[in-house]
RNA sequence: CGGGGAGUGGCGCAGUCUGGUAGCGCACCCGGCUGGGGGCCGGGCGGUCGCAGGUUCAAAUCCUGUCUCCCCGACCA
């Protein structure tokens, strides 16, 4: 189905009233996806078509990586999901059939390949090897967003490897990140890897890929030969300056008292201290989920606390102590300070030990001047402050951009076949578990990302290797006209040697025909009008930038010469 | 879950405050003109105003409840 009379493609002039991302507005707009609730989209026939070579650009390279595909099911019984612990988790969404028996949504598929693996698999002789498929996934989310690129069912291409040991992991786990490179490479994404949180999925490592733009729902700290995820970034900090000379620094006696009434807040404090807000330290009462107990996490006042860094670096669950335990502990709450504290202290990284601070007193309405950790207060060290742009990492600034997350790959270990039982034997007839690692990508993330990436003022612009249809021909005239024939014959020849074609002969204007074109993106338009069979040529032009091609294209000959620009498109 | 906003022909909106014959633009259908950037003229079709209950002689409009959707935040294997 490739004339454009016949194809459902609803285009809009206007955008959906709610829509605020890019990528949200351009694909309801030219046709290609639509809403039926919040968090759950149709895909139409041109969207289903761009999804679809994303689909197979990722299936040619799993496939190269030794992935072997299959298909699992979306609804699974709920006994796997309790072994493993996660039916418990609020985002799977859950059911009963007739019988009462309680099953799941699956929001990923662990559980399942691990089961089967887990009957299949006796030797070490049977390791390693991965699988693969694509499938829905399901998710209630607590807020789906920006159109396609947070919803509660997607479809997701997962990935599941299978080793004896740390090694054979590693090895599938780098040949996966390769075929990765290659896949966003493919798809003419701007892309890169990241470091990542390993999340509550556990396991030992982790890289998330990235695709730039304004929509994205992540943050990635960026300096030349690093690149990681907000969540787990670490970096050196700025300076501050600290002038005048903080009392107390370096020299003889204790910190200074001062009166700051009503200064809670380190903003306060500053203005009224007249000391930059660097120069202060934030004190943050948490209550560790272990021995430790009620601590205080100390960091500069200009930086923020990263709950996940915190958690990683603690090796535990935390939680912030109420109000009543720090009055309790410290003091009045917007007042306290490590000094004086008998609770142990955590110092950030980022905070000089030499240098001279203002810090909280653990009394009403006053602070102390000229803290030094160390000689004031003991601290261990540990990093868990988010960076900020104008950090250095191996003396190169930082940038923190926004992106979406197309994919991630996950050494998950034991983490699923253990619960589940997947062993087998080794050489020694010894049972080991056996080593996972797991592969994710979502296709409508990558469809939406080119739409955001390479979006301009009059619509979609895809990359060569993702558009709905490889050329567009707009043909002009009536129906029945020589321009439509001759645009039917173009038509044709550009089929045969390959080109995938979108036929716009619906008896519309040129104009709603040219605005639907830009709208929908297709990398190269050639029209056929009366000018065009006057000069025997079609004028083509490039959707990217808009350019026309200088003199457009003879019809004599027309198809191998459109097929050779093709070639040389974005 | 917290905060904010919105439900009126297919789409985008006005009307609601101050109750009194449901409107506009686009799209769509028919006829004609036009034919290289959403063109023009004429004639049409299409709406239980999200849903339920209440107040009233009278409800899109006031009251109560409820459902749905969007945005920000929290959350996000």
């Amino acid at each position: 189905m490739t004339r454009l009379s016949q194809l459902l493609l609803p285009t809009e002039r206007e955008p959906p009233a709610d829509a605020e991302a890019i990528s949200h507005k351009l694909m309801v707009r030219a046709g290609l996806v639509r809403q039926i609730g919040t968090g759950l989209w149709s895909w139409l026939p041109a969207g289903w078509r761009v999804h679809q070579k994303v689909v197979q650009i990722i299936r040619e390279e799993i496939d190269a990586a030794g992935g072997q595909e299959m298909l699992m099911p979306v609804l699974q019984p709920a006994d796997p999901w309790r072994k493993t612990g996660r039916y418990d988790i609020d985002e799977l969404l859950k059911l009963k059939d007739r019988k009462g028996a309680d099953l799941v949504l699956a929001m990923t598929h662990e559980e399942c390949v691990t089961s089967h693996v887990a009957q299949v698999v006796r030797s070490y002789r049977d390791l390693p090897f991965s699988l693969y498929h694509f499938q829905v996934k399901e998710r209630d989310e607590p807020r789906p967003r920006a159109g396609v690129l947070r919803t509660r069912e997607f479809i997701m291409k997962d990935a599941y490897t299978f080793d004896r040991d740390e090694a054979g992991l590693q090895a599938h786990y780098d040949a996966y990140a390769a075929a990765y490179d290659r896949i966003f490479e493919r798809t003419g994404l701007e892309w890169y890897s990241v470091e990542s949180d390993v999340g509550m999925m556990g396991g030992s490592g982790a890289h998330e890929y990235m695709a730039p733009c304004p929509a994205g729902e992540n943050e990635v700290a960026l300096a030349p030969g690093y690149a990681a995820n907000v969540e787990v970034a670490s970096a050196d900090p700025q300076p501050v300056a600290l002038a005048p000379p903080l009392p107390g620094v370096g020299g003889v006696g204790g910190p200074e008292s001062v009166h700051t009434p009503g200064a809670t807040t380190v903003d306060a404090v500053s203005r009224l201290l007249e000391v930059p807000a660097g120069g202060l330290l934030k004190s943050l009462p948490i209550v560790i989920d272990d021995e430790r107990g009620f601590t205080v996490v100390v960091v500069r006042g200009d930086h923020r606390l990263n709950e996940i860094k915190l958690t990683n670096n603690l090796g535990a669950a935390w939680r912030p102590a109420n109000p009543d335990e720090i009055v309790a502990k410290l003091g009045p709450p917007g007042f306290i300070g490590p000094v004086g504290a008998s609770v142990p202290v955590l110092l950030d990284d980022a905070v000089d030990a030499e240098a001279g601070y203002v810090a909280g007193a653990n009394q009403a309405d006053h602070h102390l001047r000229g803290v030094r950790p160390g000689r004031d207060f003991d601290f261990e060290r540990i990093d868990a402050r988010r960076v900020e742009a104008g950090d250095t990492v191996a003396g190169h600034p930082i940038t923190i951009q926004a992106a979406i997350e197309v994919g991630n790959i996950f050494q998950l270990g034991t983490r699923y076949s253990e619960p589940l039982g997947a062993t087998y034997l080794d050489e020694e007839g010894v049972q080991r578990p056996i080593v996972m690692g797991s592969y994710g990508i979502g296709p409508a993330r990558i469809v939406a990302a080119a739409v955001e990436q390479f979006a301009d003022e009059k619509g979609i612009s895809w990359p060569r290797a993702l558009a709905p249809w490889d050329v567009e021909i707009v043909a002009l005239g009536k129906p029945g006209s020589d321009e439509l024939a001759a645009a039917e014959g173009l038509y044709r020849d550009l089929r045969a040697i390959g080109l995938s074609v979108l036929l716009d002969d619906r008896p519309a204007g040129p104009g709603a025909k040219f605005a639907d074109a830009e709208l929908l993106g297709i990398p190269l338009r050639l029209t056929i009008g009366r000018r065009s069979l006057e000069s025997g040529r079609a004028e083509a032009q490039i959707r990217r930038g808009l350019q026309d091609v200088e003199g457009g294209i003879p019809l004599e000959g027309a198809a191998e010469a459109v097929a050779e620009l093709w070639r040389t498109l974005p």
